[in-house]
DNA sequence: AATGAATGAGCCTTCATTCAT
DNA sequence: TATGAATGAAGGCTCATTCAT
């Protein structure tokens, strides 16, 4: 009955992804989803046997989501200017870079410690290089309409990106307004283009 | 006995320093610096009551000693070159990138996720606003003395700290080479001086 | 529905044979069983409610599986020579002193420690008795043809056995050698007729 | 404080041994042990991590036992006859195979079970051998005495100490009157020496 | 001040057994 | 009959914290 196990699976999943968007990584215990499914502890080893490998799947099922979110990108690349598309994306990201409290963030982060390697082919890589890609994309197609003032498009989006992961972490660690964020991000936007205030 | 008693807390913050520099903050119990201090288990207690305010002392002292060596760029921005003060700056950030064993970032982030609140006046804080103050200084005077075209000291020197902070943090987490964190310094510096390659 | 009942069953004895010889007694679950047998957890409760029941079925089959070979030795009685018979008997007990991994022996001897109690009625007791019971009309055969030297059938029967049960033990807990074992066996045979080396 | 350390281990030891004798190996628990150490979980842990290593302790701690016998053994043997010896020797052996309650034998042959592996160093071969050795001094003493008429002793003290193992496994499966041990160790006896019934 | 043995709460994991389908 | 998901008791282990000495 692999549908019966992926529907429960899925319910697991659900409430775990609340619960490391709450408490992060390691707090988090088999004990705690346990409670949140209202399942029996053994019941949960049915399916899981530790809460990385629960927070593993959680991590792919929020990739595929955000995937899904990012093909509508794409399609919406040859309908928008390419001013319009990065003001979405910029309003993506601050989504994110404020948004704390209901985030994976910090567990993702958290995770990354854990394991105390580089995770080189993690999906948290692959999530910052896709947006990466995304960014370039935009920044280029405006260079070439003449949109943005941008002869490096691929420099300017690793360098954006960098920022805004610090940007990130620093609202997850030290706080941040939402004012200073808005302030940096038009700080990026004048770089290539004319922003007014 | 305040004398000793201080004696004793440097002894313990010393050994406590290595071991959060290489098992971060969460994975530290008290058998670990008990061990590492060669004191008893009570011993400890006398002086501290939890590996959180050993942190916390940890940390202090870090800064401590980071603040002495922060004097003596200002003294030294009276000898040198911006130009020169700048490279100094880069080569610090750079050399905080990369180092990932021996450095206190990851318990420090660890600590802050752990907490899972803004520590609006914590020492995480005033250690990244110190140093964008000190960027800005350095960026200020190179584009006073014509060094740098820079036209917004202030701006620049936030937005470059965020780019090196979400430099710090992908290279804990997702890995990155030296090589590409000289490309995004360098292209930093591209913004207000000219690089030669 | 007896038949296929039974049919069932003797499935499940096979394979459980099987895992208690290659686990021994205290070593095997439901879900070893219910994995070889490829039937489901609840399907096997059909049949068997513990680990224990299905053992002493298991036990009880290499029982009627051994009855039926001894019934061979009893009609080979009138055709062979005592020597011959003594010969084919003690081959016998030196294979199941060696053969460890595939032997039943482990699990019965575990078994019988698990219950803690003597059991006089078992099968472990009727199957070491009938064995003895075989050497004593071997060696009373020899004797009373002159091939044995030997004036105590009965009381020389036992006293091998015994010895018998001490080398099958001592070859499960500390190891034994074959050579070992042939040392043991010819001293036996040694002390009612000649042996050449 | 090495002393109290030893003195707490002792305790446990003790307390273990009765339990490892009445319950043998596998079904002993850490929970067992705490409770009749009346200590805590943790503080148990202290001293032994795991009831295999509390088993191995109490295992040498019976051995020291035995072989302070043992030397009196050999410093009797040139006071008494060795018939006399003999007779104390198998005595010795009757009260251990008749002994099922008290004893560790039943734990010794689980832990053997449950190694799963020859363990061809282990105390239980010691044990073994270092008996099968005293019997054989036994016998050669009683053979160049002439009180015995045995021209191997070695081959014979193996042969008996086989049957006496034999005797041990057999009374604690499948259960052993004392006439019946009785009976077995005369008969030993009466192969190298007169015995009146 | 200093020691380190002792405590017990809390988490992890496995397995026999049940039960709705 | 047959299934296999679900349960929960039971045992293992670790660690912060206390306390008699």
């Amino acid at each position: 009955m692999s549908n019966k196990t992926d529907y429960k699976k899925q319910l697991i999943l659900e409430k775990a992804a609340e619960i490391f968007a709450a408490k992060g990584y390691r707090d988090v215990t088999m004990k705690d989803i346990v409670e949140a499914c209202e399942i029996s502890r053994g019941g949960l080893y049915l399916y899981y046997d530790s809460t990385e490998s629960i927070f593993l799947d959680v991590i792919k099922a929020s990739e595929d989501a955000e995937e899904a979110c990012g093909k509508s990108i794409v399609e919406s690349l040859t309908e928008a200017s390419s001013a319009e598309l990065l003001l979405w994306f910029l309003k993506e990201q601050k989504k994110e870079i404020l948004k704390r409290k209901t985030s994976l963030s910090v567990a993702i982060y958290e995770y990354a410690f854990y394991c105390r390697q580089e995770l080189h082919n993690s999906s948290i890589k692959q999530r910052f290089e896709s947006a990466t890609k995304v960014l370039e994309k935009i920044l280029a197609r405006g260079s070439e309409t003449g949109e943005f003032l941008c002869d490096d498009p691929s420099g300017m989006a690793s360098n954006m990106m960098y920022a805004i992961e610090g940007l990130k972490i620093c609202a997850r660690t030290m706080g941040i307004s939402e004012n200073k964020v808005d302030k940096e991000l038009v700080y990026m936007m004048r770089q290539f283009m004319e922003v007014e205030d």
